[in-house]
DNA sequence: GAAAAAAGTCAACATGGCTGACATAAATGT
DNA sequence: ACATTTATGTCAGCCATGTTGACTTTTTTC
């Protein structure tokens, strides 16, 4: 039933030639933007699917119990960021505060995530995944680490690395130093926290990369508004 | 104001240690899945923070002119296969018929998208985009490939062929032949139309890659429902 | 003690998914 | 010829998740 062919070839219902051929319009059309070298369409459309499909194995669990993408994020991020405010959260979704709201008030409510004010400041609401809420977080980084480890396995022993510049590279240039601060701090917290010795962890380099790994004082991965 | 810092370190509002370092819980906890080898949760949120950038850069676009997303998507893949039917756009963004009915009828009513009943087959209606949506979508292409080549110029020359077999191996595997059709089909086209020698293309050795390149008779990227 | 910050809430709205139910035109099969 | 299937479109309504704007409460800071 009507598979991906899009006309253009295997596919004239009939003894259609495929497509009519396009009046030849001015030049550039559909390339990278004609004469700037390489069309990289090819590059912007793996990235649509390949995200899709990313995002497509923690749905799949979502959907059983009632939830959406907007819970798996903040579940993700609490996740990796234990005790941290709903002020951060903020900043790193960059959502509004209602919308946000909203999703924390359930995942709070059905005991997932709990909620305390701070020690030092009682005005913060510092997040916690409960136990509950631990053991759905892990299944979605193990699904989505798995499907990451088998394309890393498929592209060869460099790739890892490669990978990981190339998405890097692909974040605003501002938003850099911030987001590769933000993943080495949940990583040492989770260093610290785990019985000495655990796993592997192929230390990332992220000083090498772009030059932008920067240590300025920590600008905002900016908040939406 | 309250940056990405996650109260975690240079952010204690008061003399707040950063993080309650979490009650020892069980082991795991945070990485890959626990003694399945490296954790990948920074190449996870890598891919989170790139995408949204990627998607960002026509959101602004899209932003000026009463557009969203959803008609981003449909103006880039009716440049791309020029003729294309209604239900092989639903194929390939995978959404009901009523979801794309209505952002397709405001890029016709608007004079982006020209749909003409097929020659050889009357029943079906084959998009074109109009000179005023090609240039449209020929700016979102040029957005968004700029980007992606600064990204790969950042990385090194090989990176471009190690990007693209990553992102094709986090495919869903059966979806992987149909994209890199789809992908070929589509730059053949352009191709075709181009005056021959136009810019570069490296020709994507879509066959080498992860062996699924596939010549099967064209299984869909399978519908939604 | 005033001002600012952290969090929460209500109300209303936009976008873009979804289902279900139909309608029409054209192609196909018997 | 007629029944069925296919391709498309459309109405109506629902859901998830984003947005603004306005306000409150609690607590900290100046």
């Amino acid at each position: 039933m009507a598979d991906i062919n899009v006309s253009l070839s295997p596919r004239p219902t009939k003894g259609d030639p495929g497509v009519p051929a396009r009046s030849g319009g001015m030049g550039g059309g559909i390339g990278g933007g004609m004469g700037e070298g390489d069309p990289l369409v090819d590059v912007i459309e793996l990235f649509f699917f390949a995200y899709r499909n990313f995002v497509s194995d923690p749905d799949e669990i979502l959907q059983g119990i009632g939830f959406g993408r907007a819970h798996h994020r903040v579940l993700h991020f609490v996740n990796r960021h234990p005790g941290m405010r709903v002020t951060d959260l903020l900043d790193i979704l960059r959502i509004t505060k209602q919308s946000l709201g909203r999703v924390l008030r359930e995942l709070v409510d059905q005991g997932f995530i709990d909620s305390r004010a701070g020690a030092s400041d009682r005005r913060q609401r510092l997040l916690h995944l409960t136990p509950k809420g631990e053991a759905l977080a892990q299944q979605f980084v193990t699904l989505q680490s798995h499907r990451i480890r088998r394309a890393l396995e498929e592209c060869g022993p460099d790739s890892r690395e490669t990978a990981r510049r190339f998405l890097v590279a692909m974040i605003d240039p501002e938003d850099r130093g911030p987001v590769e601060k933000l993943i080495a701090r949940a990583d040492q917290q989770a260093e610290a926290k785990t019985p000495p010795g655990a796993s592997g962890k192929a230390a990332p380099p992220a000083g090498g990369s772009s030059g932008a790994t920067g240590n300025r004082p920590a600008p905002p991965v900016r908040p939406a508004g």
